[in-house]
DNA sequence: TAACTGTTCTATATTATATATAACACAAAA
DNA sequence: TTTTGTGTTATATATAATATAGAACAGTTA
């Protein structure tokens, strides 16, 4: 599979860009459990950037779950059976949540506002987890 | 009113949180149009941060037209009417978001995912705006 | 006048981010 | 065995972001 990543358009950290567009891949499906991700040193040289800056990336990604990483051997998608529904999820999530920011927009509220309070249920749910 | 702001908990900027729990003040409602900001001074006296800091806050908030700075008279509260319905979205729309977050969660879906969502959604509208 | 606004300026310190280069340890293929 | 390709570690450097500090300025208000 392919792996498109466009930075420079955020203003977050490039590892940070990285991470994110992975977790995407996986939650849409695009990325698959077993897929193999590309080396640090060629995902660097796609989209310019120090192999270390990747090396960063794939950290994170490791430390949440999303990736195994095996030395001398390459990363591989751990998403279990994640993926499959995940895609599924964007799909029929999709007019659910333009519904939410189209209500909050209309209102002048903020971004942060909606991503604040994801946030806060997300604590709460995965509190009771641990 | 009194103003609570929470630092330390997150890894976001300072300037930011102050920004952004100003941001949800207004939105739900406890801060409402007209209604006067600390100074500078006593606001970063009062949570222990210096008065630059502060100060790059309310400018965030000025640009994004949430707040009026008068020089030597204070800063200002300017919501509109939108503060008023505001408090309203946050308590109509908590079931909607906690129900949008544990379905994520329970796919392992990470919040990241879920704020690109809204970010996609709502730079999808404010295009339409301009 | 005196006290209080936001503002501006200079200066410094720390951290975060990103790159650069080199070397290491290990696995797999030639 | 040799070569190539993994992730990893180490050191070093450069830049930007963040935060603080202190002083002074301009204007408003009591």
């Amino acid at each position: 599979m392919q792996l498109s990543i466009d930075l420079g358009s955020s203003d977050q950290p490039i590892y940070q860009q990285i991470r994110d567009e992975i977790v995407s891949g996986i939650a849409s499906g695009q990325l698959r459990d077993g897929d193999p991700l590309p080396s640090v040193r060629t995902l660097g040289a796609e989209i310019g950037v120090n192999l270390h800056t990747v090396n960063k990336a794939y950290k994170l990604l490791q430390r949440d779950g999303f990736i195994e990483i095996q030395r001398s051997r390459g990363t591989f998608v751990r998403a279990g059976d994640t993926a499959k529904n995940a895609a599924g999820f964007i799909e029929s999530s999709g007019r659910r949540i333009q519904a939410l920011v189209s209500d909050a927009l209309s209102l002048k509220i903020d971004r942060t506002v909606l991503h604040h309070m994801i946030d806060h249920y997300y604590d709460e749910l995965e509190g009771k987890g641990s």
